[in-house]
DNA sequence: AAAACATATTAGAATGGTTCTAAATTAGAA
DNA sequence: TTCTAATTTAGAACCATTCTAATATGTTTT
């Protein structure tokens, strides 16, 4: 499994980069990152919370909160606020964008060699139109998921 | 002012497409509705709420998500759901993306001649990797508002 | 190694935006 | 005008997120 190995490499890259900015590592962080780069998920604090209760069973739900602020102000992890009021969070390693189901809310990632540009491109005719200072780039596409338009009979 | 007219056109052309679907048309939707195509800020309900009161002083915010709701339905409206929790709504005429301020929260909007051939790029891509059957597309640009940069000392 | 200090975690309370409920009102059809 | 289904309303309920203050842990200093 070649993803294995990128994954470490993630974990161990994302560790140094906070601890180079004075932020101390404590295993509930560890364990939190790690579930954030080994689940492609788009997971909820909830579905976080579920995910590493096995190895911490008393985290705290404040603890992941704190923990995620932490990852997003590290540039590590981007939020996917929803309509239903919930947060989802992403390790964002390699640059990519969204399709959203809107009848059960998954999240897939969509991969595309031309998205730096695209992303580049809408980014320099707000920077042009708005006058921003810009930081970051979000895509997301709303449908349905394969699997919905088998439930729901909307496939061919 | 040419944009009354233009304005008034959308209200128009927007409670038709409404009774079309057979849906009631009331003076509290009415006044939501006019004021969403009237007032480009993307408010959220409590700022919708202040901003009719005097037209409406006893209107319940049950209404105004129950009028929201409608409007999205109808696909006049689309939702921004941003990080502190809330929701900001904006009347969806012609096709545009966003610009977000990080310090202040100030949603802007951004008209490129590109875009709609962009979009279609990143759904075409999306159908053809993932399957998803498309409804709708969405880009925001987080960033600093030239206001903010001034507050901040960020300029120039 | 021990003490002192700074930072992080925890359980539970507080907050606040959104949804629900049930009674009163109203729009539009007959 | 009368009738009925749809809509509005005030307030309660819900639930994701944030706050709080006590406890625990890690880092640094002696
Ligand atoms: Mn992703
Ligand atoms: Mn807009
Ligand atoms: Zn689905
Ligand atoms: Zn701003």
């Amino acid at each position: 499994m070649d993803n294995l190995k990128t994954e470490n490499t993630q974990l161990t890259h994302s560790i140094k980069k906070i601890k180079a900015n004075g932020v101390r590592i404590t295993p509930q962080r560890e364990i939190i990152l790690e579930y954030l780069i080994t689940h492609h998920i788009h997971p909820s604090v909830k579905t976080i919370q579920a995910g590493i209760s096995s190895k911490l069973p008393n985290l705290s739900t404040a603890t992941i909160y704190n923990t995620i602020k932490m990852l997003v102000d590290n540039e590590l992890v981007i939020e996917l606020p929803n309509k239903d009021g919930g947060i989802r969070y992403d390790y964002f390693g390699v640059p990519h964008f969204h399709a959203i189901c809107e009848n059960c809310g998954k999240i897939t990632d969509v991969f595309l060699d031309e998205y730096p540009q695209i992303a580049e491109e809408l980014e320099k005719a707000t920077r042009d139109k708005s006058g921003y200072l810009i930081t970051g780039t979000k895509v997301e596409i709303s449908g349905i998921c394969p699997e919905c338009q088998k439930k729901l009979h909307l496939d061919k």
